[in-house]
DNA sequence: CATACATGAATTTTT
DNA sequence: TTCATGTATG
């Protein structure tokens, strides 16, 4: 179901011109299953052949995944070293790296700590004083945007317009001392910081600019305002003949992440900050049928241009776009598992399940697919579903094993010592960040710290020594600690020690939720100590017993051992998927539902529609079409259930867009009648002859 | 008055 | 699915 080179071999002479283009700026717009991957492959082993070494290259996506696709394809043509040394990372590890090199230069120790999304959400709630989880989620939105723009806390709060900014902006100052006192970053600081530090730092700035001699942007339309700023300095150079090489490969009309600030300006500024930019466009599509590509060339044609471009395809003509029009979302659902099943009737059992997907905008549509999907027994997926690892109480404990691992993890420390409570609270543990970052040490090498009685009381300074000694205790053990049977007795040890199962029941109201918490504790117990091996692995007939490992090492691996999980078993199931997390992705047969007025485009009570948003809405209508390869079914609501009535639901406007009826290679009504009928008369006459065949005698395998 | 259950509504997501 | 609001019951 991912994306695969379908395009057979070489390349179109647009995407050799793209390739070939070594020496300056260079802009791809690539559209839709135009081969932008195979562009940017090709292009790093055009840049090696020309003598560039792996490591002055620097590909930039971003997702990890994209990363590692890329890395994988990239390999496939330039071998495994060349590859393995080649710069290919997101934008966020690549800020990492300038960081952990240069970071000091801004005041920022190398060993700074990387807060994830729940640990911003709760320094947020600490430094804003309220325990409304959903107020921080707000706050940590709105200085996300904020940190995009390239706003620190005093820029902010010049641009509020509402009391609710203005008090955002004030948690974002204090947010700001207490990332600073923690040595810690949050994401969005992987890119401002670097941005920062080139800036301010001329040394810096040269000898990254030294460093990469070609800078390759993939999704150059998700970029925003301070990643645009990073990579333009990144690529600019002291030498005229080095200065701005760089490939920008991206889609205006797959601009689909607005809303978190990446920004189409960076897309209409390129010519204008780079007046040498060539500018390649990619028209050839190698996924979709005709009738799919006019559907989708037709919606976005509503939208302005900002790169002119049109896609063609030389698939043939394929099956139209079929339209359900349909009474709720049940009866929704119900036909879209009718689709499957008659699509795999008519298609043997040739048809993978993997070769569908149900895309939508909203997360909450996928609860009716789900339904009728277990009913008919189909197994699925739900893409961008809350993971296992993403669960509070697993995250905890994962935090845990990685303060065993290492003691100086500070996010792991803080959420360790807090969880469950033990009498330690943000008095104790501001003083204590302020201690470690004064003396440049971590949090936990702070505990030990003789000075620490001038700053904190004697019974602070007692309770912190106490939950040190308990760590390097257990850090101790755990590195003693090999095989499942003993792994699972210290796990199950120190969950009683530190009252895990007790810390569950109290903080959640519902004793049926706070028991499933502590099932999924177990199963996290379970699966952390069958690692720890010694245990009989029946693989192929072939009974080995699996290497011992201790707990230590097991949880040293963790993050690759998650990471692998989660990515799971290739199954065969359906794919149900959110448009935004479909983008990048395709399948043979694809239903777009819930194709109505309100939810596609979006329209929420309280804002009004302006015409980007609208666009932006399109461009998601186009990116859901050309998710298809050979049928495309597009679903909508004629009546939806309101209460218990039926109302009138509105078709999209999308829809009409689409001009289904608009096919200039429609057959003829009556010369599809007598295809049909003659198909079928071949069918009959094979079936007749088959079954002649039968009666005959047994044939050859019987 | 407070708690429990039912009912209805719901942007989009990565690092 | 989850989250919030409203009604019913103790």
């Amino acid at each position: 179901m991912s994306a695969a080179p379908a395009q057979p071999v070489g390349l179109n002479p647009a995407q050799l011109q793209a390739v070939h283009h070594l020496d300056g700026p260079c802009l791809v717009v690539a559209g839709a299953g135009s081969g932008k991957t195979r562009v940017i492959t090709h292009k790093i082993a055009r840049l090696l052949q020309a003598g560039l070494q792996p490591t002055q290259i620097a590909a930039i996506t971003f997702t990890n995944k994209a990363a590692q696709e890329m890395r994988e394809r990239t390999k496939a043509l330039v071998g495994p070293r060349a590859a393995g040394t080649l710069v290919i990372s997101t934008f966020h590890s690549l800020g990492v790296r300038v960081l952990r090199e240069d970071g000091p230069a801004i005041g920022l120790k190398p060993e700074f700590s990387i807060l994830d999304s729940d640990d911003v959400a709760s320094l947020l709630r600490d430094a804003g004083a309220t325990s409304d989880a959903k107020l921080a989620r707000q706050w940590q939105w709105a200085i996300s945007l904020w940190k995009n723009q390239g706003l620190d806390s005093d820029g902010a709060a010049a641009a509020c317009q509402t009391d609710h900014e203005r008090v955002a902006a004030r948690v974002m100052k204090r947010y700001e001392e207490r990332l600073q006192a923690y040595q810690a970053v949050d994401f969005d600081d992987l890119i401002g910081l670097p941005l920062k530090l080139l800036q301010r730092d001329e040394a810096a700035r040269l000898k990254w600019q030294d460093r990469f001699h070609h800078v390759l942007v993939d999704e150059y339309q998700d970029t925003n305002a301070v990643q645009y700023e990073l990579m333009k300095l990144l690529v600019s150079h002291p030498d005229p003949r080095r200065t701005d090489r760089f490939t920008a490969v991206g889609d205006d009309d797959q601009s689909i992440y607005g809303w978190r600030g990446a920004t189409i300006d960076n897309l209409k500024r390129l010519p204008k900050d780079f007046p040498r930019l060539r500018v390649i466009a990619l028209e050839q599509n190698y996924r979709s049928t005709g009738n799919i590509l006019r559907a989708a060339n037709h919606v976005i044609a509503a939208n302005p241009k900002v790169f002119e471009k049109k896609l063609w395809s030389e698939l043939g003509e394929g099956e139209p776009v079929r339209l359900l029009e349909c009474d709720g979302e049940e009866h929704e659902a119900e036909r879209a598992v009718a689709f499957i099943q008659a699509m795999r009737g008519n298609g043997g059992p040739s048809i993978k399940l993997s070769d569908f997907a149900v895309l939508y905008r909203a997360n909450h549509q996928a609860r009716a697919f789900e339904q009728k999907l277990r009913a008919a027994q189909i197994p699925y997926k739900v893409s961008g579903g809350q993971s296992f690892f993403d669960k509070a109480e697993i995250k905890d404990l994962c935090a845990w094993l990685r303060l065993l691992v290492n003691q100086d993890d500070d996010p792991a420390f803080l959420r360790a010592i807090t969880t469950p409570k033990r009498g330690i609270g943000h008095q104790t543990l501001g003083k204590l960040g302020e201690f470690g970052a004064q003396w440049k040490k971590s949090l936990f090498e702070s505990l030990f710290a003789p000075s620490l009685g001038a700053v904190l009381s004697t019974k602070a300074v007692g309770s912190l020594h106490e939950f040190g000694r308990f760590v390097n205790e257990l850090s101790y053990k755990a590195g003693q600690t090999c095989g499942a049977d003993d792994a699972k007795a210290l796990l199950m040890e120190w969950l009683r020690e530190i009252g895990y199962e007790q810390h569950l029941f109290d903080s959640e109201d519902h004793e049926k939720l706070a028991a499933a918490r502590w099932a999924n504790v177990l199963d996290f117990v379970d699966w952390i100590s069958r690692r720890c091996g010694g245990e009989i692995d029946n693989l192929g007939g072939m009974s080995t017993e699996t290497p011992k490992r201790s707990v230590l090492e097991v949880a040293q691996t963790i993050s690759v051992i998650i990471s692998l999980a989660e990515r799971g078993d290739e199954q065969d199931v359906v794919t149900l998927s959110t448009l935004h997390a479909a983008k990048g992705l395709e399948w043979p047969h694809v239903v777009l539902a819930g194709v109505n007025e309100g939810l596609l485009p979006f329209k929420s009570e309280d804002d009004e529609m302006t015409p980007q948003r609208l666009e932006e809405e399109r461009r998601l209508m186009y990116v859901g079409i050309t998710r298809a390869r050979q049928t495309l079914a597009v679903s909508t609501l004629r009546r939806r259930k309101r209460g218990r009535e039926m109302v009138l639901a509105i078709p999209s406007r999308f829809i009409l867009e689409m001009k289904l009826n608009d096919n200039p290679h429609r057959e003829d009504p009556r010369e599809k009648l007598r295809r049909m009928r003659q198909e079928l008369a071949a069918k009959s006459a094979a079936f007749a002859a088959q079954a002649a065949a039968a009666a005959k005698g047994p044939g050859p395998g019987g």
